[in-house]
DNA sequence: GATGAATGAGAATTCATTCAT
DNA sequence: GATGAATGAATTCTCATTCAT
């Protein structure tokens, strides 16, 4: 017969301490590196005893999960607002994505440890989380492809097999994500790169130079 | 002379065993992942001592790092071949792409083992390597961006950015990497993917709809 | 006057908090053993928190040797119902011990659970509680001594060391105990072996063959 | 291509470092008790390294097992000597007995620290060593029935059921173990309690005063 | 009195690396 | 040069116990 009060205090209690565990993890997974980070390190940094961390996770794993759960979430949620807007010509189309796409980008900004986390760990650590982040880019495929179909049926984009197309796009879209997360384009230049991104993905090397044809 | 012989002999039976250690590793790693493998294991798939590893290699990333300039160096060959071969227009260069696709895929499914872990583990293990992946990545840029800029001297590809689209080409090509080790797609479809992604990379999403005008 | 109801109340939910610590605590012991239980376990299972077993136990030893208490107690007590009635003639001795015999068996059974802990566990606990063990086997080793010794008196058993000779049986019938509860003896079978078990202790290997006499 | 010598030598020393461990084990586990024994504390007293535990056995419960093995087998080979003496008559039957409870002794005396830690702590290790305990047990009741077959076709011993008559005096045996290792009977007066036991199941309680029928 | 979150000492276990043979 | 037994530092994980609410 304890009160409900006592009852709320305590879950919110524990749910604070897991919360200052999950930060101190993010932060020094973003750090290290999985492989590189150890269990007493965060319960350090999150300033709680070493049996507090096993009563919140797992272990090791489990909070690298938890924390690939968070941003996959905040990551599609950021993608699939587009759904609200339909395009009604290719301009649309090409406007549409460019907003998309700076969205993922403020979303990814700020979720900078994390992502960086997921993009070159996430694989590495065992079989089940590689196949997840897999699904996870699959997710966006989809979603991708969707709106592709939608381009096609109306004319402004052409006819192609949507489904592999989709995800030519979605791994240019992660491959940028990796260059940036590793230093390799500067961060000054992000307009530029996705207005290039963008015409490349709509354009192709060829363009309008209109003498290519399909054999 | 004698001595001479002996030395020789020496020599080769050394390597031997380095060659059994790393044809062993590669096995092991590609099966387990890099940090999943343990050195033990490595040397008793080698039929080798303990101690004969740390006769030939500093540690587990020292072995790690031979595998993986030994891929590096095959990718490279593989691709640069494509030098002989300046392509006269559109459609040459076009087929010429394909071509250079096609022997890539060869090279990799010969390694299959080697590039799946420098897919997936290497930018995991520590900074350097880190560094060196992402090198390997934007030297096959600059290779392309080479024939990229060429092509739009000749006026057979579109004026652009040649930095920042060869490295979405070489992004897009290394996103099929991923997906196709992940065996996230079909390997009977190879043939019919190259052909569409070759498409996209050529034409982009809006093609010859002629509709969709840069802003 | 109020605050001694309340007083009395208090402690009545007390000793049922502790009745409820003690029934799970048996439970749990008797599945899994006195060391590959755990506190948080047994507070599960009784339903309240971790604090209260504290409150209740000074620790895990001290709950089980309170299980231990109340059995000990209750079967020296199931036992010592005999001394009412002291055998007039061998046929009567060995009735009774018959019937002191059933009487250790349903008490047995209807604490079969601390029954279990007592033979298998509490002497690996700790030395304390290993020489309580003994003290109480040998406590119904005097018990049956004196009724021995009573029984030579009278002439109706052989003259012997009655003190080993009551050890003897009372090991005689731990032995058996142990056999039962390691599912060693059908629990369908306690009748005949009850009756196979007494001839022998009265009789011995010899029994009336009549041809062995004493070196 | 090691030469045979040195694989000789190397597991020499192998085996060495595995009698030393046995060994401290041994010592430590009579001592504290399988419980309160730590696996550092028989390396250290062993004077080999932590790690070195781990290459000779998987846990502290398979060095146990070990032990315990080594001693079961010493047991039942002191005790199985005993076939080549079938009795011809009851004397020879008792004489025989005697001499097999002697030797028995002599065997536990000689492993007084392993019989100790058998005795007292295995049922509490876990279901499995229990199991093995118990047939183990039951190996020794299965040659006491096979002797007592024979005395019983043979007419020095009484008609009973041999299976349970067996089991009363293995665990007899088994009892008087117990109570001795308990420092419940004085050493000296071993060979008088010998007689006064075998006496016991010789002849009864009852013996040769005759006048106890069965029901 | 009751609670259960927090604690941290302590135990088990692993594995890269060394070194005598 | 090769071997593999030995090592122990480093890490994970458990669980009895405390204590603020």
């Amino acid at each position: 017969m304890i009160s409900e009060l006592r009852k709320i205090k305590n879950l919110e209690k524990k749910n604070l301490t897991k919360e200052r565990l999950l930060k101190a993890a993010k932060k020094i997974f973003a750090e290290k590196g999985y492989h590189n980070t150890i269990v007493s390190e965060i319960v350090k940094s999150a300033g709680v005893g070493q049996g507090t961390f096993y009563r919140n996770f797992i272990d090791k794993r489990d909070i690298f999960e938890n924390l690939l759960n968070e941003l996959t979430e905040k990551l599609l949620l950021s993608f699939s607002d587009m759904s609200s807007e339909l395009p009604k010509n290719s301009q649309e189309y090409r406007d549409a994505s460019v907003r998309a796409i700076r969205r993922m980008i403020k979303t990814v900004i700020e979720n900078r440890e994390l992502v960086t986390i997921f993009i070159k760990e996430a694989v590495s650590v065992d079989r089940e989380l590689e196949r997840k982040i897999y699904e996870f880019q699959m997710k966006f495929a989809q979603l991708a492809k969707y709106y592709l179909d939608y381009a096609i049926e109306k004319g402004f984009a052409r006819r192609c097999d949507s489904d592999i197309v989709s995800k030519s796009v979605v791994g240019l879209g992660f491959s940028f994500l990796n260059m940036w997360l590793a230093e390799l384009i500067d961060e000054k230049d992000v307009d530029r790169i996705i207005n290039e991104v963008v015409d490349f993905a709509f354009f192709g090397l060829a363009g309008n130079t209109g003498t290519i044809r399909k054999e």
